[in-house]
DNA sequence: CCCGTTCCATACGGTGCCGTATGGTGACGA
DNA sequence: TCGTCACCATACGGCACCGTATGGAACGGG
């Protein structure tokens, strides 16, 4: 975000910026800062309001973010600049909490620790992913509609399933014969 | 990428570049097209050339990408420009080749065309969000050895799940009572 | 009525980058 | 030996942006 053609948009000029913000980067800071506060605390304290179970907060959580209506482009913008230094520690923050709250969940569920941990990695990495091809090729996802509907159920389901066959067979590893099919 | 500071790098100056290279943006076309062909093209045919089943290919795929040596930090530079008119439509390409080909892979695992497709999905959204993490957030993700190992498997279990009780129960929406746990 | 404070605009210097113009150097064949 | 050509450097103009300096306009209180 530069501050000249920001200033433009709203009908102002440089001038008036700088007697608001110190700096470019405090209006960084600060937009980092309501980011954090509207993404992610807000939407875990909003959850944590409605006294659901659950695997009721973890679906509504993901069928929120896999169908339609997605107003995620904040999270897009700051993946985009992941490296700059305002923006790591603000999005390393943001990771961290979601995916503890998210790991939480799962440990409610009744999952052990270790693997409440990777199933809400997967389930967080699934949001990243999503979010990525909602920007970079987004007629390759299910139109909204009934296909976006079953897109979510089949994501819940796979990240909700039971997975019976965990350390039955522990991955047959890069060169065997062949596989299970 | 800025070609005054790659000049520098290599040692030589715009002068030089601007020899060998039109524009800068014929540069980006380039490596665009090297990158296509290295990141997607060249992984297939080799999946393809090793005769293996379909699953073990599937596994291949997952457990390169989600145990530790990543070098997919082109991958990361380019969705994080997206919206670059030179970088959308290459990303478009390659993401359009990389999800047909899974798709394929679910495809000839018996899976019926929606299925596969929506598979094919989860999977490469699962593997675009741990692109993101490697970099927001490396230190939240099992470090490498059996931390590691361990969360490969478990995505290649849930991303091959059977999934029996997909249209079982078909999601209950928003505002029920409880669910099932 | 005048002064200070708030809020905004204009104007300027500085920086990093793009792309071009132009000159220089070495190799190589006629 | 001399041109020619591939390859590279220096130098310049231009643009977009950052941040500062400075000068108002509006307004309220002494």
């Amino acid at each position: 975000m530069a501050v000249e053609p920001l200033a433009v948009r709203l009908g102002a000029t440089k001038g008036s910026f700088y007697w608001h913000f110190r700096s470019r980067d405090e209006l960084i800071a600060a937009a980092l800062q309501l980011w954090r506060q509207a993404s992610t605390t807000a939407v875990i304290e909003r959850l944590e309001a409605a006294a659901a179970p659950p695997e009721q907060r973890l679906r509504q959580l993901i069928t929120h973010v896999f169908a339609p209506p997605a107003r995620t482009s904040a999270d897009l913008a700051l993946l985009a600049d992941a490296d700059h230094p305002l923006v790591a520690p603000a999005l390393a923050a943001v990771t961290e909490q979601r995916l503890g709250y998210i790991t939480t969940l799962f440990r409610q569920l009744g999952f052990p620790p270790a693997r409440a941990r990777r199933r809400a990695l997967l389930a967080y990495s699934a949001y990243l992913g999503q979010l990525q091809l909602l920007r970079s090729a987004p007629n390759l996802l299910p139109k909204p509609g009934p296909a976006s509907s079953a897109y979510a159920d089949h994501v819940v389901a796979a990240l909700l399933a039971d997975q019976p066959s965990t350390n039955a067979a522990p991955t047959p590893r890069l060169t065997r014969g062949t596989a299970t099919a």
